[in-house]
Order: C-alpha cells, then structure tokens, then sequence
DNA sequence: CTGGTTTCTTCGCAGTGCGAACGAAGTTTT
DNA sequence: AAAACTTCGTTCGCACTGCGAAGAAACCAG
C-alpha cells in the first residue's frame, strides 16, 4: 500500500525522462552549469550528459551562454535555464479581489490584472473576470497560447485532493455545482492547478521567499481569515481531506467568542481582521466615525501608536498559542508569516517569539526560524502559478513542444 | 531544492531495480498474484514480467506456490511472496523495559523477549540488555546471522535525521556520546535502523493495524509520556530536527499545573500516567495504601467503577482539545490511539469525539476516523522491524544475498 | 475432438547509459 | 615559445533493459 502506489514502471524511455528531469532541475537550480559539472554531480557520465543536454537545448529550454572559468584545462561550456521559454499564468480568487499574473519559468511577474469582485457569491461573475483577466494579461504580453505552459488557481476554499476543482460546500455554497478546473481548461485549452490560497503562498515562500533551499515550512497567512499551507518533502501537504492547515479554527480560548463555524474562541475571532479592526476602533482615537482599517493599524504600530502596538501584542501573543502546537506537532523548518498585517515585522515577531517559547519545547524552537514574509501582495498568485511550475519540472512533456532552431 | 535533490540517476541496471522493486511490492501486498495480472496491472510486458519473477524468485524472495483459476484459458501459475525468507529484529527501549522480537517479513512474531531495564539513566546496561536479547531471539529460532535484514530500533526519545542513533541530549542527557546504530551495527555486523518509539508505533498501525491500505495516520500514545508519530505519504515524518508529533507538551490548559520541561499545563501533566495514576489515587477507594496501577484504572472502568470512567472521560476531553488542533492542522485520515489506557476503548472514544467535536472543523472531522489500537504490546517493537521490512521492500539489495536452488 | 482463449516463454530489435578513445581548448612547466 | 599536462566534450562500440511478435503450453466450451 504504501510503497509502489504511485510509482511507475520504466523502460528505456522513462529512463531518459527521469534523467532528463533530474538535468532540468539541476540546470534550473544552479541558472548556469556546464556538462562536466552535471556528470560530476549526477554520476552520469558525460556522453550520456552531453546527450540530454542536447535534447533540452533542441526543446528550447536550454541553451549555451558562453565559457566558464577553466579549472586548469579546456573551460567548461556553461548551460543555462531559459527562462523566457515559456509563460506561466496565476491566478488568485481573494475575498473580494481576482488577481492574475503572467510569469515567466523563474517566477517573475512579467503582467499583471487585478479586479474587484465579490468571488463567495458570485461564481458566474467571478469565471467571468477571471478569463477577462487572463485574456488581458496574454494580449498585453502578445503571449501565443502554445507557450503557456498552465493555469494555476488560488482558491479560498480548500480543495479536495479527488476534485480538484471544486469548492468546499461549507466554504463557499455558491459554488456548488460548478468546476474552476473544467471551466477555465476547457476556456484556455490548457492545464490548470487548483489549490487552497494559503497553500500556494506556502509554495511561493518555499520557491521564492524565506523557505529557498529547504523543504519543509509553513506559512500563515494573516488577512480575513487565518489559514496555513504546510510544505513537506518540497510538496504541498493537503492531507486526507484537502483541509489541512486551517488553523484558523484552532480554539485558543474556550471562553472567546463565539465563530462562524460554531466553535468558540477560535484563533480567526481573535486575530482575524475582522477582530483587529474592531479592536483598533476600541482602542485608537478613531478620528472620525469610519472603523479603522488593517493599514492604519500597521501605519499606526510604525509610527510608535501604543494602541496599535497594543493590539500587534496580543495578535502575537495569541497567534503564539497556535504556532507552539504547531512547532510541537509537524516541527517546521521556517514558519513564515504573511498577509497585510505581517508587514510590521519584528513588532509583530518580538511578541510571537515570546508566547511561543513559553509554549513550545526548547528543542522545537531550536531548529525553527520564524519570520515574516517578502513577498509583495502578488505572492499568492505567483504561488498558483509555482504549481504549475514545479509540475512542469518534474514532467517535461508539460512544456508544450515547440520545435526550436538554433535562434535565440 | 524541491524536486530533484533526493531523485537518483538511473541506469539500465537502476531501471531494473526500481522495476524489481515494484513488483517484488505488489507481490508482497497481493500475497499471490499472476505473472499475466502483474503485467495487466503494471503496464509492463509479460516477458519483463516473466524475467523479473525468474530473479526474484531465484534470490529465495517469491515463489510459485500452484496454479489459480483459469479465466478462459491456461491456468495461472500463482506467485506468491516467502514471507519466512528472511528475519528482521525489531527493539523497543521503553523507559523502564527492552522488549526484543524477531518477526518475519510479514510482521508477525516469531519469537520475543523482554527484561526490565532503566534505560533513561543507564546507556551501558541497556545495550548489553539489548545485546543479550537479540542473541536469545536468534538462538532460540536458529536463525544465521545472514538470514536477517536489519536491526530496527525504538527509542524513548526524538531522533534527528541528521544523525540517527544518537538520542537528544535533552530528553536523554546520560546518553550523550552514545550512538545506538553505531554500537549495534558493530555487534551484529547488520543494517540498524532507528527512529522514535511513537513514530514507529504509527508506523505498526500503519501496516498492521488500523491504517492498512492508507498512507496518511497519526498514532498517539499515552503512556507515562504522550508522544504522537505521523505517517505522511507512507512515510514517517520526521520535521525539520526530528522533534515532529511532540504532541504531549501541547499547553492544553494555560492555568495547568507545571511541566518538567519548563511550561505549563502540558498535555503530559494532566492525562500521562502519572497524572491518571494521581487521579486515580484521590477518586478511587483505593483499598490499600498504595497507589491504583494504570491498568487498575482500566479494570476499574470496564467494571463501571464511576470514578474509574470519570478519570478516563477527563482524558478523552483533555486529549480532544490537542486533537482538534490536530485535524485542522493536518488533517489526518485516521487517528490511532495506543497504549495501555486506550485498551478501554468507547469509554475513551466517546469523550473524546465529543470533546473534539467542540473543537474542530466539521469538515476536518468528516474525513477521519479515530480509533483505538488493536495491535498489542508489542506493536512498537514491530514497528521498528516493520521500518527496515519498508526499507528493504524498496531496496531489494537490503536483502542478503543468497543462493537458493531449487529447493523450498 | 476442435477452435478459441489465456498464460508464459523465446528471440530479435530498439533505445539507453557506459566506458574507452579521441580531439579540442586551456594552463603550467620547461 | 614549445612541450607536457589537465580538463572538457564528443564519438563509437558494447552491454543491458524492456518491448513486441511469434509460438508453445495449458485450459475451456461446444
């Protein structure tokens, strides 16, 4: 049960994937490589180098750029990931918001669309901008379809590991009924990734952020409401029911008030924005009459408002009950924390820090870095399309084929 | 970093072990199986099929065992897996006790000992125990050295990948300097394996136990300490410093009594033994003057002692709040209680399903069953042999090689 | 008993990685 | 400046693998 189910038999030619996917990987991670190099590494030999490499070169994903320094004999020629070959569309569905980025092979934004809308109840509305958006970003970048690798989708709602696509019904209702997956698949003619929000900016950080070069992290997304994304082994872990990393509904205090879920004292009535905000209308000399909004809040702890701080504290102190069992129960390497309110950094990590060391084992502590995010407003978008990234690194044939002469 | 670190070249030589090991998997979890449906089933062609068996079956690891039924033509010729090949021994170090078995490649117990032994405070001694009881185990099934796989070996305390065989200075400070892979590896001249004593009890139930056929569970358990073990995607998880599924010093309640790992209101203080054995002493009419046994509290609960049943419902309610955070945490597709506390059964279910269902997500809970064990004491001990049956399962070459002919 | 089906083996073929030999291109020594 | 050495990359024959077609063996149905 637990070993072969996934892996595949191979013959000659899953050989040559596998090695083929193990080069790409090495020359995507290292951005410039020779062959000698790669046979050193990979216990290939060199002819067999020298062969792959030559395939990759004649898809188009590779190319020679120039000599490298000699180690005392002929200079290696240096190999390097292309990584304007091909584009990469993510996609966020927010709360209120769909943002869609176009990247290239590295992560990098190269356009982007954003639009209001309300996505809980409005599915037909929000497939809508979501294809408006999509089509945009392709026009602007006079991006051919065929070079788009896939779609990836950050949806709020967790995703069931056997329907990738569809929704939560307790989550979002509205969407019952209706496949994000078969609906833009089958608009764009393209693969497309679908995963938890939070998910995907546990991959983004893992990829581009605070968690480059390890495997193991998770990340916490602060905003409306609390989720997390836990990377393990380099992959997303979304557990048996694809609900893994809802700490939001953690009970912090049983005597709290009482959630949307039913429960009471979960983490997300305490420090969701919700809470943060109405907290802040309490505690800060609301000018006028309108509430507070989470970036005054964050203006207000800069600027030395003991108010905010006040309420930076306890965000980090009850926030700190949850990340001990974290750090108990899975032991991360990183934990990175993110949304709008995680841009106060050491203000909100100094407290965090505090109420976790005297709820964790020394020894959890000892190996976990906890630290705010890096990453801009675009992260989980980018995180959608990371998935489809890694997905593609792994498996070639994903790249769509496009024969490729000796130009540039 | 994610995708190719741990991905090995292959070979013609590598194709054929990972398609060896394949099947040799599928035979092993079909118990008996046909050439024709080995080739149906792995898409490999009935010639490779053909060949592969002829090795297997020529290194003693499978053999025919007769012909099944026919479905239209030829009969079958059955393959079936020689679960008595070889032998694995499998150690657990308790805290007060070395328990030693010596199982087949099936888990099944062939033979067993056990000593008394304080192995928090005494390294020397307990290897020699350890020592002693492996070679009785041996001696009295005569079984040749070269006929056993490995040493599998459950430790008290959490294991750091980077070096396995070396307990944490933390938890087991007078086992600094001692490597227990190192010493036994030179005694018995034999791959040695080691890993935590509850991850390795997820891993039992995880092939014999409640979670057979899933590759997602989480043990826990109760016992003098509280420790909880995660398999994920088959495998144990470990975190980051080896510390993962530490759910006992979980702060379950902030205004608990202190732990002796430096916090408060632990899981450990308030349902370890300890505490029940505590508990038990005020609640119960403890006829003499000593203090009540954990299994007289078991006894007593079966009986319908109410003070017995209110003990074990303050354990099912504690042990829900850490539960909780584990559902929405990682969302589990069983969670598996051990220990000798659990042997009650409903009485502990009931409490806790209804403490975790105040506590957690409806949809996390949807998905997972929680259940008691049903494997016995010596369900760690073969977890440890257990952990070198996977690794041999998937590397063949861990089998000692030797020349069988033609006879049974 | 005959035709059809299924199982398993045999044998030649194509694809893969390897290793030795070689040429190409630098560096260091003489 | 020339020779000797080092490293890089390619070429080519070899060994091994899995595949597919063909065939033999074993069985069932009529």
């Amino acid at each position: 049960m637990k070993v072969g189910t996934a892996a595949l038999t191979v013959d000659a030619a899953g050989m040559r994937a596998q090695n083929s996917s193990l080069l790409l990987n090495m020359i995507w991670r290292e951005r410039q490589i020779s062959r000698a190099e790669i046979a050193r590494r990979t216990e290939l030999s060199p002819s067999t180098v020298s062969a792959i490499v030559a395939d990759l070169e004649h898809s188009g994903l590779v190319r020679s750029i120039g000599a490298g320094v000699s180690r005392g004999g002929r200079r290696p020629t240096l190999i390097g990931f292309r990584d304007d070959a091909f584009s990469i569309i993510g996609v966020e569905m927010g709360a209120t918001h769909v943002t869609v980025v176009l990247t290239d092979l590295r992560g990098r934004v190269r356009t982007h669309r954003t639009a209001s809308q309300q996505v809980r109840n409005d599915p037909e509305g929000t497939l809508k901008t979501v294809r408006t958006l999509v089509q945009e970003c392709l026009d602007a970048e006079r991006v051919p379809r065929r070079s788009v690798v896939g779609l990836g989708v950050a949806a709020p709602s967790p995703v069931h590991p056997s329907s990738p696509g569809k929704m939560s019904p307790l989550i979002l209702p509205a969407w019952r009924g209706y496949d994000v997956r078969e609906a833009l698949s089958t608009t764009f003619d393209l693969p497309v990734f679908v995963d938890n929000d939070a998910n995907l900016g546990a991959l983004s950080e893992c990829y581009w952020g605070a968690g480059i070069g390890g495997e193991d992290l998770t990340y916490i997304k602060l905003a409306t409401g609390i989720g997390s994304g836990h990377i393990i082994h380099g992959d997303v872990y979304r557990g048996a029911g694809g609900t893994a990393g809802e700490i939001g509904h953690i009970a912090v205090d049983s005597a709290g008030p009482p959630c949307l879920c039913g429960l009471r004292g979960c983490l997300v009535t305490l420090i969701g924005s919700g809470a943060l905000v109405e907290r802040a209308r309490e505690l800060m000399g609301t000018k006028g009459r309108k509430a507070p909004t989470v970036r005054e809040i964050v203006e207000g702890a800069r600027a030395g408002d003991p108010a905010a701080r006040q309420i930076i504290d306890g965000l980090g102190q009850y926030l700190g009950v949850a990340v001990a069992g974290l750090l108990n129960l899975l032991n991360p390497a990183i934990v990175v924390l993110g949304g709008e309110i995680s841009s106060v950094g050491d203000l909100l990590l100094d407290p965090l820090r505090a109420s976790v060391r005297k709820r964790a084992l020394s020894t959890s502590m000892a190996e976990t870095r906890i630290v705010t995010s890096a990453l801009g407003d675009k992260s989980i978008a980018v995180g959608a399309a990371t998935l489809v990234l890694q997905a593609a690194l792994r498996d070639r044939t994903l790249f769509p084929l496009q024969h490729v002469g000796k130009s540039a």
